[in-house]
RNA sequence: GGGAGCAUAGCUCAGCUGGUUUAGAGCAUCUGCCUUACAAGCAGAGGGUCCUUGGUUCGAAUCCGAGUGCUCCCA
């Protein structure tokens, strides 16, 4: 068979990924085994492969892939979110394309569009997770609006509601105008705008002299003031506070009040209350028994509809409709004009806009639904304390702080959204506003029927609440709903799997996701969601950028694949990946990938040309021995490193362990050792135990890099059993001394291809090598490949030195190199001048050590007695090195 | 404003409970090689005041304090 000169990705992706869904690998079913449960963040429904995901999910591959292989039922559920907002949005964008409004559509009408949008273009991610090799179960793909989702959402809704976790209330919500819906706090992210500081006096009331100046970034607002506030022990406004000032263009007559919450370094240390938009300033109103009025309507537009009873003047009715931001600009002129704007200054100040839609957030008092936190966590400690205790673990640990912090300041959660895309809230109304909350109209109507002691067709019938809840609100119970575990609790498969084994997710959803799924797997199950979870750092660019849309950073993944392959790119994110630290992507580490490809594909191409020179050969197989011991030693040592890497999900490092072991260990050195002279035969047991070693080393690969492994698998022999379901030995303890004089090979094997290469003696100029040691026979069992690797004709034991040759010493032993070349012997005293310098000194600085009595009393026996061996090897490799000066007649 | 974390070679990072030579790896750089698997390679080399500064200790990259710079989270 011929075999191609390269690894060629693109046909072995596609005959892998189809041959292990064939054979149904990664399909799981309750056995009697250990489950390994990983649940895949879901990717928005909408979403398509990008960097994170990339990172995220070769990740959890890996992790699945090497339980797998270690005999354990391995299941790792892929699906979608229906990422209520999100969609949405794109499903508006989509219509509006279309000249299509969603103000002149049913909800029905919506929907179905919504749906026909995700039949369309939903869940394309997934199909783009099997290019990446992914090993999900299919068969189990789970979506948060499939009709059992949606009903365990509901349900769950209507539990918390019944257990008093749940109420209906007029608060302080983000309101995002664009989106117009609320948000949680999770979904506003701060931002650093520039704005103005506009300073304006508002005149007494009394209509005596002066009056109070504010600074507010918000003048458009001031039409809804009701109040100016100062700090208590400001002594500069002290004989103001209980006054009463003129609210500028609306004249509101307003109080002055104290409250020990004003700063009064900021601005003029005077601040203007408007509890309808401002959070703070909704704290206060509420603390000082103040009216709010609102002055914005949903879409952030002027509204006069609570000014009314006010009898506003034209200049007022004028603002109607007029947008926040224009109006900012109007008031002031306004203010100006009434010459009470006393100066404006530019203003740098965080602004928190929609995660989603990007709008700049503002604070509403509306009716919202809110899960009751703080009773939430009285009942459910373990939410907190299983993460503290390791019950739960978090890699990296650092982040149980960043968790603790967040849930010991925890905020009510905000779970209604004014949105059609998703699972509508349970609550339903009679037009007397009186509620009930059930799962279906028809409970809805006998709770109804109990609570109020009358049918609700008295008062005209019940109609559901029109908005929708919280994404988050459906994926908090992913890993237990993908069993069905909400839906049919205690099935089988939700016994088996529940808890799952390990998440892995990015450190930016802690507090949406993670912290919740832990709450709701102690409210629903009494049990943690996960064991481990593994957090991911953000992908950046080279320059450490955060990839974005806008800044064009962000790599096509799928051209990336088709390029360098999918276990280039596997290897690439990864290797670049630090556990718990952001990645800096750049495309030459999927390079390095792709030259590991080649190397693997040349090593192998290299064993198949020694299959058919197999011939009885007693004399390579002899020089071959220590080769094979020592390399089997070396595999079951970096067998146990890999153990206990990936048990601390120190990926990128058990990568590295392997790919050096591979690269260096097995290539550069393994192969080299065995391998027979130019067209001579190898003998059968070296081939076969080289066989052996190429297997294992595929076998520990393969979760990194699935398709090439599997590849050179069934390239090396023919099969009848795939390398993605091989099962792992353990690993035996490897013995200590031949790892010892593996070292010690490869030390003298470098220093004296030093010394040849310094001295000009070419790889094809053959020397005679002799060796004058203390312990020969340290040497009978690696000779053979020192003699190969150095090129030496011959290896002889002297007792004294040999005349014209180039000396090397390493520790006590001392080298001589023969050659037909003539020797530079200056150059040589030079190099031994340099190296006798630096032995002393170290020297010099061990005696020190040894001379400090406090150090030979204090420190512990072995220290010292290590001291005392460095100082025993360098006296030794001094003396060396002087005999061999002046063996040169220096 | 509150909290957390980081600072080691040109770059990305290891360096676990202080002592394994005068600090390691990969990538990049430089030198020599188209050596019979691989130039996507082989054989070598250079490169560091372990951010600054006090302290603890016989001994500090490692522990503690202060400072500086950066990052993230929260308000």
């Amino acid at each position: 068979m011929d075999i191609s000169k390269n690894f060629e990705h693109q046909q072995a992706e596609t005959k892998w990924y189809q041959h292990w869904l064939d054979q149904q690998y990664f399909k799981s079913t309750p056995d009697e085994r250990e489950p390994y449960t990983i649940v895949i963040p879901p990717p928005n429904v909408t979403g398509v492969l990008h960097m994170g995901h990339c990172l995220n999910n070769t990740i959890q591959d890996i992790l699945i892939r090497r339980a797998r292989m270690q005999g354990k039922n391995a299941c790792w559920v892929p699906g979608t979110d229906h990422a209520s907002i999100a969609t949405e949005a794109k499903v508006v964008a989509m219509l509006r394309e279309k000249g299509i409004a969603k103000s002149s559509l049913s909800r029905d009408e919506f929907l179905k569009y919504a749906w026909e949008w995700k039949e369309k273009y939903g869940g394309i991610i997934l199909q783009q997770l099997k290019k990446l090799g992914c090993s999900l179960d299919w068969d189990r793909t789970s979506f948060t609006m499939d009709p059992d989702y949606y009903q365990s959402v509901i349900k769950v809704f209507v539990d918390l509601y019944n257990k008093g976790l749940i109420y209906r209330g007029k608060r302080m919500v983000n309101w995002d105008p664009v989106g117009q819906t609320a948000l949680s706090d999770e979904e506003v992210i701060f931002k650093e705008i520039d704005s103005k500081l506009y300073y304006v006096h508002y005149q007494l009331a009394d209509g005596s002299e002066g009056g109070i100046t504010v600074a507010t970034t918000r003048p458009e607002t001031i039409l809804g003031d009701v109040a100016i506030c100062v700090n208590p022990a400001d002594e500069r406004y002290a004989a103001l506070v209980g006054k009463e000032v003129i609210v500028p263009i609306i004249n509101r007559r307003i109080p002055i009040i104290a409250d020990e919450y004003v700063d009064a370094a900021f601005g003029t240390g005077a601040l203007k209350i408007t509890p309808a938009h401002d959070k703070n300033d909704n704290m206060l109103g509420l603390k000082h028994q103040l009216k709010a009025i609102d002055t914005l309507d949903a879409t952030g537009k002027f509204t006069t509809a609570e000014l009314l009873d006010e009898n506003p003047s034209e200049q007022v009715l004028a603002y109607q409709g007029m947008d926040r931001f224009e109006l900012r600009k109007k008031i002031a002129q306004d203010i100006a004009a009434l010459g009470q704007l006393v100066k404006e200054e530019d203003y740098r100040g965080q602004v928190g806009t929609s995660e989603r839609t990007g709008a700049i957030i503002e604070s509403k008092l509306s009716l919202q639904w809110f899960i009751n936190m703080t009773a939430f966590m009285d009942k459910n400690p373990q939410v907190l304390e299983d993460v503290m205790n390791d019950t739960i673990q978090f890699h990296p640990e650092k982040l149980k702080n960043t968790y603790r912090h967040w849930l010991s300041n925890i905020k009510d959660w905000c779970i209604s959204r004014q949105l059609w895309w998703g699972q509508r809230i349970p609550a339903w109304y009679d037009s007397e506003g009186n509620f009930v909350v059930a799962a279906t109209e028809k409970e809805a109507e006998a709770a109804y029927q109990q609570q109020f002691g009358r049918p609700s067709s008295v008062v005209g019938g019940l109609s559901q609440d029109e908005d929708v809840l919280d994404t988050w609100f459906s994926s908090w119970l992913w890993p237990m709903e993908v069993f069905k575990g909400i839906s049919h609790p205690g099935n089988a498969d939700a016994r088996y799997y529940y808890p799952s084994t390990t998440l892995v997710t990015g450190q930016d959803i802690i507090f949406f996701w993670v912290a919740r799924m832990i709450m709701a797997g102690y409210e629903y199950e009494g049990k943690r969601p996960f064991k481990d979870v593994y957090f991911t750092g953000m992908v950046r660019d080279k320059q450490g950028r955060k990839m974005s849309k806008q800044l064009g950073n962000s790599p096509d993944l799928l051209e990336l694949i088709d390029r360098y392959g999918a276990d280039a790119v596997r290897f690439g994110i990864l290797i670049a990946s630090p556990a718990g630290n952001d990645l800096l992507f750049d495309e030459s580490s999927l390079e390095q990938g792709r030259n590991f490809n080649n190397k693997l594909w040349n090593a192998m191409k290299l064993v198949k040309m020694w299959e058919g020179r197999q011939a009885d050969s007693p004399g390579q197989l002899a020089d071959s021995q220590f080769a094979m011991d020592w390399f089997g030693a070396r595999l079951q040592q970096v067998k146990q490193e890999l153990d206990s890497l990936m048990s601390q999900f120190r990926l990128s490092e058990a990568l590295k362990t392997v790919y050096s072991l591979i690269w260096d260990d097995f290539c550069s050195w393994y192969l080299e050792w065995v391998k027979p002279g130019f067209e001579q035969p190898i003998s059968p047991e070296v081939y076969a135990n080289t066989v052996r070693y190429f297997d294992e080393l595929l076998a520990l690969l393969h979760p990194f890099m699935p398709f090439i492994t599997e590849e050179l698998y069934h390239q090396l022999a023919s099969r009848s059993t795939d390398l993605c379901t091989h099962q792992y030995s353990a690993a035996t303890p490897p013995p200590a001394a031949l790892l010892q004089q593996g070292e010690l090979l490869k030390q003298v094997i470098s220093t004296l291809r030093e010394a040849r290469a310094k001295n000009q003696l070419k790889p094809k100029e053959s020397i005679r090598l002799h060796l004058q040691t203390s312990h020969p026979a340290n040497y009978d069992s690696i000779a053979a490949v020192l003699k190969k690797q150095v090129n030496a004709s011959e290896l002889l034991y002297t007792t004294k030195p040999v005349a014209n040759s180039i000396v090397v010493a390493i520790e006590s032993e001392k080298f001589f190199i023969e050659s037909e070349k003539a020797i530079d012997t200056d150059q040589l005293k030079a190099e031994l001048l340099k190296d006798l310098e630096y032995q002393q000194q170290f020297l010099t600085s061990v005696d020190k050590k040894l001379a400090n009595e406090r150090f030979v009393q204090n420190a512990k026996p072995e220290v010292v007695e290590i001291e005392r061996k460095k100082k025993a090897d360098a006296e030794a490799r001094i003396q060396t090195i002087q005999e061999s000066l002046a063996a040169l007649g220096a």
